[in-house]
DNA sequence: TTGAAAGCGTTACCAG
DNA sequence: CTGGTAACGCTTTCAA
């Protein structure tokens, strides 16, 4: 493993002395056990919910906390039960941009009743160290229960240091790092296969892939799906026939329209997602041709409020797994972890429904 | 103000202790000290940048962090500094999906340098009561130094509640609460001024809007620009001409497509953001009209890296305003008030720029 | 330039 | 069932 430096916050070493907060604090436990006429510790164990304290005496806490707004403060209670009340979430600068905030809905969806807060940090993409910095300091400094990590690579140095450094965590995805590990994984692998088999099925031979950027896992294992499925037929892949690129909707349209220029041209598309799906069917319409009929057409769908296949023109058939229950079950997962949950029986692969609708036609 | 639990995570009042974390904790600072052979006092002042340590010292405490891995623990700086680290972002549940993450990015990129974490919390819409109890949390438990709040209804009880709390705030957007607060805002009225305008002087007389969701202030704002811009050529806008829901592709489109097949119809759209200008080439593509020529088209574009207008088919004019500058503007100036500076100097509004493109043309 | 000791605001242990 | 007291791990006077 690669050294790095942990302060990335010490880069500029005089500083001077910040004041605390200027603003009006909070009533303190102590002035407001007073006003109840009750010790600090019964207050905090009724409001804390605990058992040994007489229903009658909650009661009367709970009124009196609301009626003096009294909230406790949340960095004493972090610092007294060692526990931080946070979840950390790492997601790149660039990459993850739009399904991102479906995850994060998931995420706050299973935490409502929790008292657990969301910690977002971003990492500068490519930068192993400041990366690795990041990390370090979530999980060393206690800002957070645990720490949910995205788009691993099939070696990831990430998973490496938050297995050594012994924080909670969980996947969302998947690596071959050969520490035992939580994960949770879309099959990637049927992301691909599923669709090409169908394509060549309905008799499509030139069949090309959208994939996304060289490096993660699911990249990969979308690629491999999509070798497999060809090979069921002993075909091999026109690499000119595959794309990595970050998913946009105008790179697709490029390496869509590229393709359908030539002769011969591809017969149906394995898009890795919605967006990737409309510069397909720009680019075909364009050109005159018809998705469904001359190009065919199977995307992955993260599900979005904003686009749906449904509505498409014509609907378009995916592979559809929501990203947002994805994020409530990572979440679920790893408050299970950090409850003591051993990580080897936390592991779980998520089958995509093929959903096929009119984008798709005989070759 | 209409009253409310602030206790929102303990609706259930039966719990049980809950042990600390159980994972291998960082080396303390008292450890750390001894085996470096100096006070923690000494240590903390080297660690944390002060000038009173002798340079040699310094460096020789940094060098032994790194060595032994130690990092401070968070949640004891806090608690001793009383500064909490961190800034709270609150985003909808539904809402503001596909450009928080924009948004969010832009924080990152302020806060890379800081020590400073960003706090998500989500809302669940529609239920005032439990989203002040979120923000009554945030701030008054002293989870974060500051918080951002998001589209803003002109009559914000979360305004009024923050002012109430004192805690730093700053609005991305604007509201008519009597209280002075900090806020930055685009242009929103000229987001449909502008483009109106200009259909109006190339001929256009029938000019549809497709609006956000009722309520929020921008949405208000920008149906008065709309309606400002008719008024100067005399024109009263018909409200069938008019939508109003959240901003997706397939809610413009259904919409675009009701109008496009009345008589007469519409000759000009003004859409809030890039989906919903999706949705209008669609429907018009659809019905074998031509954007730029039989339908003209301006849209609100927030500035993804997914989808730019730029490659839309025929380009898309747009009133531009990256949203991710934006993140990057409101957390500077939050970080500005938590450092001092009077929020009646913080209030800024952004111009929003035209650009033209081809997918306008006379009426 | 360094160190001892007193907080910071809670919770948790142990008596009563 | 309730209360005193010692942590929790760090920063910050105040002395030296």
């Amino acid at each position: 493993m690669k050294s790095f430096s942990i302060f990335v916050d010490l880069k500029n070493p005089q500083r001077r002395r910040m004041q605390g907060a200027n603003w009006q604090k909070n009533m303190k436990l102590k002035e407001f056990a007073e006003k109840v006429g009750l010790s600090p510790t019964t207050v905090s164990r009724a409001l804390g919910g605990y058992p040994e304290v007489r229903e009658e005496t909650r009661q009367r806490v709970m009124q009196a906390a609301l009626k003096y707004g009294y909230l406790p403060n949340a960095n004493a209670v972090r610092l007294a039960t060692g526990r931080a009340g946070a979840i950390g979430v790492v997601m790149g600068r660039s990459g993850g941009g739009h399904f991102f905030s479906e995850f994060m809905g998931g995420m706050a969806t299973r935490l409502e009743r929790e008292e657990t807060d969301i910690l977002v940090s971003v990492t500068v993409d490519n930068n192993l160290d400041e990366e690795l910095a990041i990390f370090s300091r979530l999980a060393a400094s206690g800002r957070v229960d645990g720490i949910i990590v995205h788009s691993p690579r099939p070696e990831d140095e990430r998973i490496a240091l938050l297995n050594r450094l012994g924080v909670p965590f969980i996947v969302h995805g998947r690596s071959k790092t050969p520490f035992e590990h939580a994960w949770l994984d879309i099959d990637n692998h049927d992301v691909t296969y599923r669709p090409t088999i169908h394509f060549l099925e309905r008799g499509h031979r030139r069949i090309a892939l959208i994939n996304g950027p060289v490096g993660r896992t699911f990249v990969r294992d979308r690629e491999q799906g999509f070798r497999e499925a060809l090979a069921t037929h002993g075909i091999t892949p026109d690499p000119r026939f595959m794309m990595n690129e970050h998913f946009s909707e105008e790179t697709a349209f490029r390496f869509a329209r590229s393709l359908l220029e030539q002769t011969p041209r591809p017969t149906a598309f394995v898009a890795g997602a919605m967006m990737t799906a409309q510069g397909v069917y720009r680019a075909a319409t364009q050109m005159g041709l018809t998705i469904g009929k001359d190009v065919s057409v199977i995307a992955h769908d993260d599900v979005f409020p904003y686009l749906t296949p449904e509505s498409m023109m014509p609907p378009l058939s995916t592979t559809r797994s929501p990203m947002r229950m994805a994020g409530i079950r990572v979440t679920d997962l790893l408050l299970q972890i950090i409850g003591g949950r051993p990580v080897r029986e936390v592991q779980e692969l998520w089958p995509v429904e093929l959903i096929l609708r009119e984008s798709v036609g005989p070759a």
